[in-house]
RNA sequence: GGCGCGUUGGUCAAGUGGUUAAGACUCCGCCCUUUCACGGCGGCAUCAUGGGUUCAAAUCCCGUACGCGUCACCA
């Protein structure tokens, strides 16, 4: 009978849902769902001083969006509640003193002026094992006198500690690296290092999915579980996620690199789905060149074969190509929900906004995009009349204003103004007149957009401005030319 | 600094001893075309480095360099 996999995911409340969390906890709900095991969420708030207040609520939403449900946890419950470690500090007491008592922790009644005056001594992060051997009666003692203490984890001398992960193979610490660490902190409250354990146990989780910065202390935990007799847990490490910054450089990705957090990259206009996408493959590869995944493919095609063990830089440039994908994939229904709301905020009364929607689908790579590509609608921008010059269609300023004076008259005495009747128009008046449609085109186009470059062609845009404002603007760049 | 991990084009990557070293993003060119975009076609560009092992190495071994991580009463 092969076990059910169990995985979890389980960050602290800090306010923000970093995108390299996220997919962390991508990558271990997918693990468990590829092979119909259970997720669990837990929270893991032991440090008092940063706790943020209504943190956990990010974290929560977050991964509703993102449509990684779990099977246990928050809101949702289940046998091991609670799911918060605040609420479970009694059982960590209790685990600690165990290990007191079968000699793997010790209580260590250091200050913490002593331990700053350590670092000078033997270097960063050292103890030197100072309250290693108190006598029980000592112990007794200073605990009836209401010293501050902490439990400490006792590491063996010497001999090596190894396990084999997933993603890396096998990693092998000597005992004499490890430090004693704290288990339990003079506020009674447990660290990452000895609760996460006790938690993974007792909820019965199979694979520990985390980032590989955990890699070396792992051993640490190892010798937990041997210390309690549990049998240790299949270890998952994940390559980092890295920035790069302007000089070339890389790095951990942070803030310096840009938006980084989920709600972040949201706001800029990116969509859930295609943020999903595009991390799933930061890290993890299948065999075949498949790109776009929904979650329910995700959870078909992932194994640990594909994670990769090497970090790796997180691309603005793929991710916005990605989302321009995701939104060109878009319904019309579910594209204008998004695009109208703000093209109606930013844009005059007469323009055609739905039809202006229309031509930036295909032309946005994140809604925050709209507002730049559309502002020549919402302004009469300040133009030059080099624009009218273009090359391939042998356009010049003089021969664009000969063009606008004689069509202005057409559209004019215009009955319909759609995109199908406009340009039918200029088509005629191309061939009455014996110029490239193309010329006309141009001339057009530039005189009502007053830019080079725009989403959609000059009878396109006419549709959009309306006949009023097209008719305006024509005239003001016919006057602009001829002055 | 000690310890650990990593290194295929600018980026993400496939590849598990014999391949013309996939594919995607970016960039460039061409086609389509009322500019741009979309779409289609094509192109530039990679096995960090030095030694081995082998008939044969991106693939296995060792060294070097570089990068990253870690050494907290943070997780």
């Amino acid at each position: 009978m092969s076990e059910t996999i169990v995985t979890r995911f389980a960050p602290s409340p800090t306010g923000f849902m970093h995108i390299g969390n996220l997919r962390t906890a991508l990558y271990s709900y997918l693990l468990a769902k590829s092979q119909g095991g259970k997720f669990i969420l837990r929270i893991e708030d032991t440090d008092q001083v940063r706790h943020v207040e209504g943190a956990e609520d990010v974290i929560l939403q977050t991964l509703k969006t993102t449509g990684i449900e779990w099977d246990e946890g928050p809101v949702v419950g289940g046998e091991h509640a609670p799911y918060v470690q605040s609420e479970r500090l009694p059982i960590y007491k209790e685990y600690a003193e165990k290990l007191v008592k079968s000699g793997h922790a010790y209580y260590c009644f250091c200050t913490a002026e002593r331990l700053e005056s350590l670092k000078n001594d033997i270097g960063i992060g050292g103890y030197d094992g100072h309250c290693r051997n108190l006598t029980a009666e000592e112990v007794a003692q200073n605990l009836t006198d209401g010293k501050p203490y902490v439990i400490r984890q006792r590491m063996p001398d010497e001999g090596t500690t190894s396990y084999v992960d997933e993603v890396y193979g096998e990693v092998s610490i000597e005992n004499s690296e490890l430090r004693d660490q704290i288990m339990i902190k003079a506020d009674g409250y447990p660290t990452y290092n000895f609760c996460h354990v006790v938690d993974d146990y007792l909820m019965g989780v199979t694979h520990v999915v985390r980032g590989n910065e955990y890699l070396t202390s792992t051993p640490k935990y190892c010798l937990l579980y041997d210390a309690f007799g549990w049998e240790r847990p299949h270890y998952v490490h994940l390559p980092l996620l890295m920035g790069k910054d302007a000089d070339g450089n890389v790095s951990k990705l942070s803030k310096r690199h840009g938006a980084v957090s989920f709600q972040d990259l949201v706001n800029d206009g990116y969509l859930p789905e295609a943020i999903v996408n595009y991390i799933a493959l930061l890290g993890w590869a299948s065999k075949d060149t498949q790109e776009f995944y929904t979650m329910d493919e995700l959870k078909q095609s992932f194994s640990i074969e594909g994670l990769s063990k090497s970090p790796a830089v997180f691309d603005y440039e793929k991710l916005k190509w990605f989302n321009s994908e995701y939104i060109k994939k878009l319904p019309d229904d579910q594209y204008n929900e998004k695009a109208l709301p703000i093209l109606k905020e930013i844009c005059p009364d007469y323009v055609n906004i739905e039809k202006l929607a229309v031509l930036l689908h295909t032309r946005i790579d994140t809604f925050g995009e709209i507002a730049e590509k559309a502002d020549f609608v919402i302004n009469r921008l300040d133009m030059t009349s080099d624009l009218y010059t273009n090359k391939k269609n042998k356009t010049t300023p003089e021969n664009c204003l000969e063009t606008l004076k004689e069509v202005l008259p057409l559209l004019e005495s215009a009955e319909n103004w759609d995109n199908d009747s406009l340009f039918a128009l200029l088509k005629q008046y191309s061939a009455d007149s014996g110029k490239k449609a193309g010329a006309v085109m141009w001339a057009v186009r530039i005189a009502i957009a007053r830019k080079g470059i725009t989403p959609g062609g000059a009878t396109e845009l006419m549709e959009v401005f309306g006949k009023e404002e097209s008719i305006s603007r024509m005239k003001l760049a016919i006057d602009e030319l001829t002055a």
